[in-house]
DNA sequence: TCTGGGGTCCTAGGACCC
DNA sequence: TCTGGGGTCCTAGGACCC
């Protein structure tokens, strides 16, 4: 999709077309999507919104609506699963498609992307540029490269005429940081990578790193659209309105992320083995801890557990101002597979039926509606 | 008024095992 | 006053993507 966030809000207020707008927001947020008119201006996605004012004064600022960007992400995702199964979704607005089986049906790929585009404008009033190559990585090159409302097609033999002129940051998987060590080599282009030796690559990038991006230089990608992928974690975070010195309403915040996380768990049938924390610090240095649990769970108190003292070993002596903390479960597998271990005390059974009560509750009554009482006073609260 | 929140994947080092 | 080679699991950090 084309600007995604941004369009959807233009589509839902009239009053928006034509001009600079900007979806993000708060006193410490980023940019999260802004139209092509704010982008003539130099915004882009994640700067930090003091800049893009600076750069926009003009810009008309809303606040995201994530509930809006799923309706439509559905919708979208339902016209490409009406053309194949094999879908694989890279984000709410963005999916790799493989039509090889469609053809029959369907017709070529080209006819199958103009398809697409008709549908997406006459049934969601939004734009959308689609990249068809043989491979996903230069179907995803040719795409972004096609932006905004545009359609790219790069045939077999065109993929290293393709490639080879585009600076090495079109690659998937090259950002800033490999940029910046391919260009101390030498290397602007993809052309630059594929006539590099790889041993030069390799003491620069690491074995890995290299091989992968030699390969894409040479056009080669044998991945296939998996539309089977599942989430390996499940993670929440908050940037504090203010940094945060003491340790008490850090403890709160980390109990209302894990609250959000050990829920998400249930809601989707699975348990996690594995629990860590992420602290950001003022200076924006960020620290991990993370802990393996004997048994998965998806019990909010035995997350939150892990979670505390994850917390209080990290906290020590030292009182630092704090921006950011976050939760995040992984090694996840399905409940009703995992093993239960017997308890002689009984208490995570008990707390389990603490959180089937609350997730009842939260089903009629809505989210929030029975919460911890350490919560009921928390400065996201006293926002509301 | 500097820098969100959701993720994935890779690497390196250490503990541990045979 | 000497110390292999195979492997797994865990933790921490970092690069990257949307």
């Amino acid at each position: 999709m084309d600007a995604f966030f941004a369009s959807v809000a233009v589509r839902d207020t009239p009053g928006l077309r034509g001009r600079p707008v900007i979806v993000g927001g708060g006193d410490r947020g980023v940019v999260l999507s802004a139209t092509y008119e704010a982008r003539a201006f130099g915004v882009r996605s994640a700067m930090p919104m003091a800049q893009a004012r600076r750069m926009c004064p003009a810009a008309v600022v809303v606040p995201a609506d994530h509930g809006r960007y799923r309706e439509a992400s559905r919708a979208i995702m339902g016209v490409f699963r009406d053309l194949t199964p094999l879908v694989a979704p890279v984000s709410l607005d963005e999916a790799f498609l493989d039509v090889a089986g469609a053809r029959q049906l369907f017709g070529g790929p080209v006819d199958i992307a103009r398809a697409i585009r008709a549908r997406i404008v006459a049934e969601q009033g939004l734009t959308c540029s689609i990249g068809v190559a043989p491979s996903m990585f230069v179907a995803k090159i040719a795409s972004t490269r096609c932006k905004p409302d545009g359609l790219s097609v790069v045939r077999p033999e065109e993929v290293l005429a393709f490639l080879h002129p585009l600076p090495t940051a079109a690659l998937w998987g090259v950002g800033p940081r490999t940029e910046d060590t391919l260009t101390r080599l030498g290397l602007r282009t993809i052309g630059d990578i594929a006539r590099t030796p790889a041993d030069t690559l390799r003491r620069a990038l690491g074995a890995g790193a290299a091989d992968h991006l030699i390969a894409l230089a040479h056009g080669q990608d044998d991945r296939r659209v998996d539309p089977d992928r599942t989430e390996v974690s499940i993670g929440a975070e908050e940037t504090f309105p203010t940094d945060l010195a003491e340790p008490e309403p850090l403890a709160r915040e980390l109990l209302r992320l894990c609250t959000r996380v050990a829920g998400r768990l249930r809601g989707r049938g699975q348990v996690a083995r594995n629990i860590s924390i992420k602290v950001r610090y003022a200076d924006f240095t960020t620290v991990t801890r993370a802990r393996t649990l004997r048994e998965p769970t998806d019990v909010t108190w035995l997350v939150y557990r892990a979670a505390r003292e994850l917390f209080d070993e990290l906290w020590g002596t030292q009182r630092p101002r704090v921006r950011l903390v976050g939760v995040r479960a992984s090694g996840l597998s399905a409940a009703a597979r995992a093993g239960r271990q017997l308890t002689f005390d009984g208490q995570p059974a008990r707390w389990a039926d603490v959180d089937r009560a609350t997730d009842g509750a939260h089903r009629r009554f809505g989210d929030g509606s029975v919460r911890p009482a350490s919560l009921l006073a928390s400065p996201s609260e006293q926002e509301r």
